[in-house]
DNA sequence: AATGAATGAGTGTTCATTCAT
DNA sequence: TATGAATGAACACTCATTCAT
């Protein structure tokens, strides 16, 4: 134990987890969780294959890592977003997706592995990702059912419009390319609108978005 | 079909080509195309392992034929449903629509893997599935762009608008269960409402839609 | 097939077997189950590691089917001796010892190995070796009982002799050399001699038992 | 134990130590030498594994170190028998028979792994701990030249009776379950009288040893 | 004396694919 | 067309051991 700087070999220890985080993530984003070898995030982490295995008992539990992390952050930051914002129904939505979209884009890579390579986790790591999930689409859905009570929402399909705009703000993650047409605020404010268009809730004449003309 | 006919080996050739390929589709929908073997395939298919290869070459033609087929048929589809609709770019969305979604619930396990599995496609195949995907979102951005014209669709955002109605298709393949609370022309009714809405046309105001209440 | 010698690949593939166990028997009797691996097993058997998998799945099984044969073949001797022998418990006994010893000679690293290796098997594989090595000790032990019970067999004990007249004949194959100052005959019956002298039976007068003198 | 006396720190490390080889036996005893790993050893000795390196520069030093005490405690359990009784080898026999069965029923472990792991030591090692065994069996050996010269044994094969004596002794470690039919002393009488009987040593008529009836 | 991190060789096993028939 | 045997590379993972502290 080094007493003069506390924490140092710790720290050590922690960046090689991210390291090794990190590279899994390229890994498992570049070539799927079957298809990349412990071998692939080895090397991309700078580091032995087996001494990986000090840090993760099993390949799985990298995957298991990763989507606890990401799905934990997204929940995070929706949560945060949907408290600070206003208390009509499409106010929530809106800070809910311009907060989904912007991590969606800022994590591209984990959101895409997140998509993908869940299916691919099995028993408890499973159930601790599918819960953190559910708590992240149940959000969208009390949005929801507050604004078809209080009328803001005229959709004849309530119950599975939550699951619809989770899965527009998913997919951005599966063709988003930096520098692209529209920026992140652009695509929060679009897939904004899409929800509560699609939510049939009242909205502002369109005017000219972003991405309207050709 | 007919026994007598010379085309007796050629059909018994036909149906192993299909028992293999309803095998693979099985074997790449239940573990994915890295996670799963071609002794998998073989198995499931009642075939040997090498003689696999008297019908495809190599793993990766499996999964190419397997795409092929199922981004075929879905044009296939999507283009005899809108052909035989109406003038209107709401009808012919309906259409294209019902016609989309009740391929993606015929073929769950299709269009999942077809959603999922296209990454791992590469060189020529993947060109000639990339291009049928295009040509059925090319579909989608020809109605958009028609109602806008005519102005039946109001989005701000047209030029996105296809791309998520497709997403809104195939997403029903990740959960679908088959005796689930809606048929299949509900969701297909269900989605048409929930793309027209989010193409911001004028609706017939909601009634009872299935799924509404609780 | 090959239709004009039949057999012949079957034939070859059973050579390939042949040798595999043959291989796997020197290199568990060299290194001891754990300490010898697949690929001195391949290496011994002229074969590549992983068509090894083509003939036993998986290494326990190698264990498994090398003890099966080693205590099958034990006991079809020691059966078959003892039948062709006499009435007397004596008689019998020594058929059964003669033919134990020259089969733990003629098999010395089966014996050893079968004596040493059994531990590492499990489930049912265990379950049928130990059923055969209680099937020879069973036949020890009935001679023993009708020994007793005509009062050729005088021993106090005789509820554990077969036990350890078993324990000395198997221990042969711990020590014995090729060569050595006792022939496998000249074996058999010392170690015939010392089981019945072990039960208390009436012997002749030792006379210039081979190994007596120095 | 005195934590005031300077020899405090050694005592710990001997506490270690006899931790370290009470943990490293019961490793190989359940799973064999190379079944075991060191990390078994280091868990069950409860500490790091690393740690191991400074008590034991190698895995098979502690198997040394363990065979080595076990062989000590066994020739010199048996030398202090013998010792201790009489002039008449048979006396001198019995007592130490009754030695070694003692010690084989209180180290059951110890006397297993000695009889099985032998074979993985190597050089120095493996001579020092093979001339013990050898002095053990040497004992045995002079007190049947003893009892052959002096007529009390009249067995025709006396030279290797010694090794015989040995091996069912030994064998008792591969059954022995405590708690069983026999006390520690009625198989050490069993075993004397066995032995005895194998030497072709004039016995006391058979009464009513205990395990004789059913 | 004690630790956690690290390593390179090695483990049993499976892979997609090819070969001979 | 169909097979079983074969292969070499790769797989996830563990090994005994060493290093820095």
């Amino acid at each position: 134990m080094n007493s003069r700087s506390p924490g140092l070999v710790r720290d050590g220890s922690r960046a090689n987890e991210v390291a090794i985080l990190r590279a899994a993530l390229e890994a498992f984003g570049a070539k799927g969780f079957h298809g990349a070898s412990m071998r692939d995030v080895a090397r991309g982490a700078g580091t032995s294959l087996s001494n990986l295995y000090n840090y993760f008992p099993a390949k799985s539990q990298l995957l298991a890592e990763l989507l606890r992390l990401a799905n934990d952050e997204l929940l995070a930051r929706i949560t945060e977003a949907v408290s600070g914002a206003g208390e009509r129904a499409a106010d929530r939505l809106r800070a809910a997706i311009a907060a989904h979209v912007a991590f969606v884009v800022d994590h591209q890579v984990e959101s895409l592995v997140a998509l993908s390579e869940v299916r691919y986790l099995a028993g408890v790591a499973r159930e601790g990702v599918v819960a953190a999930r559910d708590s992240t689409q149940n959000i969208y859905e009390r949005i929801v059912a507050d604004g078809v009570r209080d009328g803001e929402f005229r959709t004849p399909y309530p119950d599975d419009a939550a699951r619809n705009i989770v899965s527009l703000c998913s997919a951005i993650a599966t063709w988003y390319r930096p520098g692209g047409r529209l920026s992140k605020q652009d695509l929060g404010e679009q897939h904004a609108r899409y929800a509560l268009a699609l939510l049939e809730a009242e909205l502002p004449p369109a005017r000219s978005g972003k991405g309207a003309g050709r």
